[in-house]
RNA sequence: GGCCCGUUCGUCUAGUGGUUAGGACUCAGGGUUUUCAUCUCUGCAACAGGAGUUCGAUUCUCCUACGGGCUACCA
């Protein structure tokens, strides 16, 4: 059996985490069974379209490590991945539908009067009308792979829209026809269509089709339980990667939201994620999305990976916040150290903002700033800067070793002073660290300002 | 309202007809680090409720409650 699979997305706008988990786990489902994976764009409502959005969308999915096997490469018209280029194709079913009976053209809302006349395609011509799917009256069971039989009794669905007034046809209809084109042979898609699903298997059944296998992704909550949306925090994904959340981490994290390898390790490449990824394992329930152990986990790949590789993506950033990179070695050891200590790329900049700028201090330090012994500090380790040539870490603490002896004062007394003259602050990085990355100019202006404050 | 789905710590989850119900995030506390963070250790914290089946149910069945989704010429 040929396993093929789809992300069908509508071109909305950007995309969200629930349509990123949507399209990893048809992604990981498909590499694992060397099938396809195709991208569909389902753009049959004309007013929703918007103007980029396929290109965001691929962009997206991309930067994350998702690439499709087939799917449209460009917004080109002739392209058979895009819905609204398959008019004809429907309308060809639809006199199909038409022809048989299993469907009736209406000319306004009160639908039941139409339902059982019928029209010829001459009367139809010039005419305003839309076709409804007739949908029978008995019991009907669809097989969902995660949640077993479901009975649905069909004489409590009205008959659906299959093709509106301004002849494109509805969401049921084309994914049908692309599903049955596309060869699909697992729909794996958001529990959201689970109470229509009955009505795409009538559609099976009136074109005589093998159904595919029907997989529910339970879905991804707010905090209150609702369908996850926007307002309750964020949920653009690009949003998340502006922010520095790494792609590998944001999938990590995603693909452990309704499913699980059932073992306790937490932390998945994507290929272990491949191999160890299981319909059987997913979820019934839905699952909250914690921003909280995002973060936590985002701060995991960020403190295993080489300062190197996102000095790139850091730099965007940290320019974004107006923070300008002359040196590259120092920018290195700033992101070294801050990767140890935050949780997103937007934390580092906020860990590292007395580098760039300088800090005002904390207030509930002013005694510290203010005493005499803290001053006499200052004024040493000015002497003792003002007359290097170049700042090396292991010379500025030797320095600082020998003023502590000179002056017999050690640990936080010697630190915290120290610190707060440069850092704003009594807790921060490495104090020959924040010698050498500030150089000699900024660190003796820094110790005169203290000097000379109060 | 109707239909459908669901329910193990606050959150993500493991698990079993007999377990001290396990792990992770968060939170609290200890240790390491002459700061902070990291790291590490410890702790807090859950089987929605009620019947039934059974020697025994968190686990199986039913009911109730609660939560959610859908109910568009949106997907």
């Amino acid at each position: 059996m040929n396993i093929n699979v789809r992300f069908a997305p509508s071109p909305t706008g950007y995309l969200h985490v629930g349509g990123l988990r949507t399209a990893l786990y048809n992604y990981l489902f498909a590499k694992q069974h060397k099938g396809n994976l195709v991208l569909r764009i389902e753009d049959t409502d004309q007013s929703r379209k918007v103007d980029g959005a396929i290109d965001n969308l691929i962009e997206s999915l991309n930067k994350c490590g998702i690439i499709f096997d087939k799917g449209p490469t460009e917004y080109s018209t002739d392209n058979l991945f895009i819905q609204s280029n398959r008019l004809s194709i429907y309308h060809e079913h639809v006199t199909y539908l038409l022809e048989n009976n299993y469907a009736y053209a209406c000319f306004d809302d009160d639908f039941l009067q139409y339902r059982d006349k019928s029209y010829n395609k001459e009367q139809l011509i010039d005419t305003s009308y839309h076709v409804r799917l007739k949908i029978p009256n008995n019991e009907l069971t669809v097989k969902d792979e995660i949640r077993g039989d479901i009975k649905f009794d069909l004489s409590l669905i009205d008959d659906p829209v299959i093709l509106k007034t301004d002849q494109f046809p509805t969401y049921h209809l084309a994914n049908v026809i692309d599903d049955h084109d596309m060869d699909i042979s697992h729909v794996i898609r958001g529990e959201e269509w689970l109470p229509s699903t009955p009505i795409h298997v009538v559609l099976y059944d009136y074109f005589q089709w093998e159904l595919p296998v029907f997989i529910h992704l339970p879905l991804l909550l707010n905090p209150d339980k609702s369908k996850l949306s926007k307002r309750q925090g964020h949920v653009s994904v690009d949003e998340f990667l502006n922010e520095g959340y790494l792609p590998e981490a944001l999938i990590n994290f995603i693909a452990l939201l309704g499913w699980n390898p059932k073992n306790n390790n937490e932390i998945f490449s994507i290929n272990e994620l491949i191999e160890q990824f299981n319909i059987k394992n997913i979820q019934k329930s839905g699952a909250v999305f914690d921003i909280n152990k995002l973060n936590w986990m985002n701060g995991e790949y960020l403190k295993d990976i080489q300062a190197e590789s996102i000095v790139s993506l850091c730099k965007i950033i940290f320019e974004k916040h107006n923070f300008t990179i002359e040196d590259n070695t120092d920018f290195i050891k700033i992101i070294n150290f801050a990767k140890q200590r935050s949780h997103t790329i937007a934390d580092m900049v906020e860990q590292t903002t007395p580098f760039f700028v300088d800090p005002s201090y904390n207030v509930e330090y002013r005694d510290l700033l203010l005493d005499k012994q803290s001053k006499r500090l200052f004024s040493l380790l000015l002497e003792q800067v003002a007359v290097l040539n170049n700042i090396e870490e292991s010379e500025i603490k030797e320095i600082i070793s020998n003023l502590s002896m000179e002056i017999h004062v050690k640990g936080k007394e010697l630190f915290f002073p120290i610190r707060l003259a440069l850092w704003g602050d009594v807790h921060g990085p490495d104090i020959g660290l924040i010698i050498k990355i500030l150089g000699k100019e900024k660190t003796l202006a820094r110790l005169n300002k203290a000097l000379k404050y109060g």
